[in-house]
DNA sequence: GGGTACATGTAATCAGTTACATGATTTA
DNA sequence: TAAATCATGTAACTGATTACATGTACCC
């Protein structure tokens, strides 16, 4: 028996796919755009399009089935495979070293707002601070949302959440929580720099 | 006389290029990447080639301007043109509507560690604590040498920070800030998990 | 004087993005 | 039945990354 060779070159997303359809499976590429949008896709966004083109290219490594619905539409319904699993599992076994990759585009502006006048960066400030807000109102909708979920039926239940171990649901809530002290904190970072923009630098 | 006519192409990064030759201006890809590497860098990463490539793309657009050192390694060095200080100026007056995009493969892995063992779980959050505990004491260094910073002769200041006004400093050391809270709120929450790992949905 | 770390780039590749386009379903 | 919106994709392009490669300075 050939040792299961890893693939070299899944990405990052090439995983979030995998995990998602391990998650949710049997499933489409548009419930996968719409679980992601309201999970993962907060901290590791990507185009819509990933989800229709890398699920095919884990099929033909052998990581992901596919079936097409004989009805209507003929979507695509994919499912993991064990070899899929596996190299999941490897991948989460190996944690990764680096931290965060920020990727703030306010705070990108921030740091060379001082080329322009203060007005500009309180302009800055104010859209950030907005921006943030939203956000952290979209994760308390999640929440809430998470919370009327245990009322529904169960049939209606994984459409919408997918079905999974009680564990599994609580490390996924984990990172929302993760989301939202990070948008408090966010929220409250901008709001200090709209009330007293810095100006020495030891301020 | 022409309107200036905004390059549609530019990308994030290209901005990060253009606001640090603002900044060290006449500078070389060198400089540049050992100051994105202590700022910017931490939250727009990129790899150092870009600081080689970018900034000529940026001269052919009549951003910067080019010159070639004399004497023996013959370096190039970029100073910025008006029409790059407008262009900056520009990207500066539109704020981003879109909040931060995370990308944060620690959380990543949480969000799916439901599928493996508590085990893996524990394994990832130490990972992800040390990660961050690291870069929270990188923070920590930066802010100290720019302490000591003031203290030496301004011959020497200006290759190690660049000069410019008190304002875009102070702007800087915003953005430093907000890393460390950052780093420190992700340090207590990774610490939370390692304690008190996620079981049920709603603990 | 040779090893090692710093410094400086080039070139090819490709994942990810953008742009486009059309089908299906709901709503008014 | 028209408009709007949701759903589903394809294809081209290119910025970013990876891999490679060499030069220069300093240290033992």
């Amino acid at each position: 028996m050939l040792a299961q060779q890893r693939s070299p070159s899944l990405s990052p997303t090439s995983y979030v796919v995998l995990g998602l359809v391990a998650w949710m499976q049997p499933t489409t590429p548009y419930d996968l755009k719409r679980a992601a949008s309201r999970t993962v896709g907060n901290f590791w966004a990507f185009p819509h399009t990933q989800l229709y083109t890398e699920p095919v290219r884990l099929a033909e490594a052998g990581l992901l089935t596919e079936q097409r619905e004989e009805t209507g539409r003929r979507r695509r319904l994919f499912s993991i495979t064990d070899a899929g699993r596996a190299e999941l599992a490897a991948w989460l076994a190996e944690p990764a070293g680096e931290p965060t990759e920020v990727r703030d585009h306010g705070l990108l502006q921030l740091f060379f707002s001082g080329h322009a006048d203060p007005a500009t960066t309180l302009a800055i400030a104010r859209a950030q601070r907005a921006a943030h807000e939203r956000r952290l109102e979209g994760y308390l909708a999640t929440e809430r949302s998470i919370n009327t979920k245990r009322e529904l039926p169960a049939s209606r239940r994984g459409a919408l959440f997918g079905n999974s171990t009680p564990r599994a649901a609580a490390m996924r809530q984990a990172t929302l929580r993760f989301g939202q002290t990070f948008e408090r904190g966010a929220v409250e970072f901008w709001r200090a720099i709209e009330e007293a923009p810095p100006d020495q630098a030891d301020g």
